[in-house]
DNA sequence: GTTTCTCATATCGTATGCAATAGTGATGAA
DNA sequence: TTCATCACTATTGCATACGATATGAGAAAC
């Protein structure tokens, strides 16, 4: 029998490149996206990219305009506040769905990682950044329920944009206690309490990280307000 | 100044064909979907069908196997659960938002709505199934949260796979009463009763639509408990 | 008669090429 | 000087082309 190496797609790879980039910003939201020029960085041709682009539009971490390109997400903070709601939604379901249903293995593993967390707390790297998140897509996981993953992952991306354009710059988005508290409340199997903790937990998120506008994306959205107030009218 | 028609992109177009046909069940659910005879067919080139094919795939519609082709998605009944999970947690959040939130046309675009789904009633047409999706949607439109939006879209279609595979033949999959007690509950502000109203509604649907399997996707599938039996074992 | 090998065909994965569209700077008229 | 017009360029939208991979048929071996 012949080793089947899966054949890892290059397009693949690019997608993932590409939402690693934008999540650990080294793509900042609003930044264009040339095609060409992304591709020969990549090493790959323009198809690629752009079949990137469109499940990265479709996750909502780029922007697609016709004919003008792709750039990467700059969400508003209406949107900001869309996607937070979701997401308290879906991790609700995430804390309801795994009270009383950790298998001894799955709450070690979680209580591990939060000592990393724990570990982690005193340098604000992105080290301590990556950890919290983490900690949510790993529960998802746990969940067995893939759509309800690929949901909280997808979220969780968007989340990590919203912060770096209105989140405080050194706020360390999850408290880690916190995240010890909704474990003991899984273990106990008490599932209205673990999703109300859940549910606390990210608006307490929200309410500590969320600000305001710190990039600028696009030279108009900077200069409307300096317009209004000379009583110039931009078209 | 000049007429501007918008582009209408084509790969859009394509993207929204194969989405209806899959919905509507043109496409049953397992079909091959061969890039070339379908871009024949819309008449476009291979590139705009695989576009194509990726959204779908993020989405869930259809299926992509490395060097094997897209088909329309197969959800097993496992996935068809974890799909009405997500779902009965996202129209929990819709009903809550909307609590108390409704403006009288909104109000009455959806009495309007209930009414037209009582009149089709009678017929088991495609009509019928359309309109009590389109009743979810509507709901979710009015939320104002894209996302949230988005998302319902998502596991309605879905959902409509799923109940093409595994559901009744004329069950027609929405009570009509059950969509007016929720406008009631939510025209009262009763944020907490709309919620219940609507997850109530949902499992409603499973109980009365889920049953057993009627399409066969894969010989293997079928035979694999066969082989089972005889003790035989399937590479 | 069955099994394995080889080759042909169909289809996919990716790169490249061409036409079309917006942005940019230059030129000219008021 | 200011505004409008017009090439020019950069970049996108899409089609096509070519190598790669899988599937099936027929031949060869047992």
């Amino acid at each position: 029998m012949k080793e089947r190496h899966a054949p890892v797609l290059r397009a693949q790879s690019v997608y993932r490149a590409l939402r690693r980039a934008i999540i650990e910003q080294a793509l900042k939201p609003g930044m264009k996206l040339p095609e060409d020029s992304i591709g020969e960085q990549l090493g790959v041709s323009r198809t690629l990219v752009r079949e990137a682009f469109g499940r990265l539009a479709v996750e909502g971490l780029v922007e697609l305009k016709p004919n003008r390109g792709a750039s990467v997400a700059y969400p508003t903070l209406e949107e900001a506040r869309d996607v937070f709601d979701v997401r308290r939604s879906l991790e609700r379901l995430v804390a309801e769905s795994l009270a009383g249903r950790l298998t001894a293995a799955q709450a070690a593993e979680l209580e591990a990682h939060v000592r990393q967390e724990e570990q982690a707390h005193g340098q604000d790297g992105p080290e301590s950044i990556r950890l919290a998140g983490e900690f949510h897509i790993r529960l998802a996981e746990m969940t067995g329920n893939a759509l309800l993953l690929r949901y909280v992952q997808e979220v969780s991306s968007r989340c990590s944009l919203i912060l770096a354009i209105y989140g405080r710059p050194h706020s360390s988005e999850c408290a880690v206690s916190e995240h010890r508290q909704l474990i003991d409340a899984l273990r106990a199997g008490d599932a209205a309490r673990a999703a109300d903790l859940m549910d606390h937990h990210l608006r307490a998120v929200v309410t500590r990280a969320l600000l305001t506008p710190r990039i600028e994306r696009d030279i108009r959205d900077v200069l409307a307000p300096y317009a209004l107030s000379e009583g110039l009218t931009p078209s």
